[in-house]
DNA sequence: TTCCAGGCGTATC
DNA sequence: GATACGCATGGA
């Protein structure tokens, strides 16, 4: 597989990698060193990994997916200052940007999020890597719809009850029920909707996925962490990522 | 050993 | 609509 090469210039108040790989949004990533990542991902339907390494310049990246993943996982296309500016005004996402300064909600793959989540479920985030990785190993790269038809294969891979919510999805795909392409252009509504007709798909996993697969930066997921931390106030048009900031601070960045 | 994890389906009221 | 409970598994 060949690789490309290549140097961003962001600074890391714009963009700070430990942050965004590992606050609980991708499950993929690990940390070489210092300021030096690796890690596996979907672009475009295929799995590709890559290797950074973020300077007080910029990121050194090297993959094996095109050239535009980069710009296009960490959202740079968004200006994340003026993002900042729409969060209300509240001491817990004060704290959080005074201390988790360049975190960015990610653009992953759509289908690897709602894989993910679905498996992320009343689960911790050790197990969750640890199955994915399994899964990974099992089927080449992150499974396909057509993977998930064989469910006592699955639960080999410790995934447990929730391989019979894969093998629903899968099948929900190859029968056409559900196309994760056609909610990209669905309302926001109608996609949360078709989301929820999924078996083991509920209103958290629902809003992971519309927020980190598909874009929809107010999707606001609840897990047991935010519900301890979030408060009855409007959290604004970028609602998902004032979240993240009280997820990452509910939580710290050392858990992994 | 017991408790918990980026929840959800189901039963019951 | 709200609440209670079971659920596979492995790390803490």
């Amino acid at each position: 597989m060949s690789e490309t090469e290549f140097f961003h210039e962001i600074r890391p108040d714009q963009l700070n990698l430990f942050a965004c790989l590992f606050c609980g949004q991708s499950f993929g990533w690990d940390a070489l060193g210092q300021n030096e990542f690796q890690g596996w991902f979907v672009f475009e339907g295929q799995t590709h990994t890559a290797h950074l390494k973020q300077t007080p310049k910029g990121v050194f990246v090297r993959t094996s997916a095109p050239r535009s993943w980069f710009f296009r996982y960490f959202n740079l296309g968004l200006d994340l200052n003026q993002i900042i500016s729409t969060f209300p005004n509240d001491p817990d996402i004060a704290l959080a940007l005074r201390r988790f300064k360049g975190l960015r909600v990610l653009a992953q793959d759509p289908w690897e999020t709602l894989v993910s989540f679905i498996i992320s479920q009343n689960n911790n985030i050790a197990r969750i890597r640890l199955i994915l990785r399994r899964m990974m190993r099992a089927f080449g790269g992150f499974p396909r719809p057509e993977d998930l038809l064989d469910t006592p294969l699955l639960k080999t891979i410790g995934l447990g009850y929730r391989a019979e919510y894969l093998t629903n999805l899968g099948r929900a795909v190859a029968s056409g029920r559900f196309n994760p392409e056609e909610l990209r252009d669905m309302s926001d509504r109608d996609a949360m909707r078709c989301l929820l007709s999924l078996h083991g798909v509920g209103p958290k996993v629902a809003s992971c996925v519309l927020l980190y697969g598909y874009g929809r930066h107010g999707a606001f997921p609840v897990d047991v962490w935010l519900k301890r931390m979030a408060k009855p106030i409007d959290y604004g048009p970028y609602a998902g990522w004032a979240q993240l900031y009280l997820y990452a601070l509910a939580r710290g960045l050392d858990h992994l």
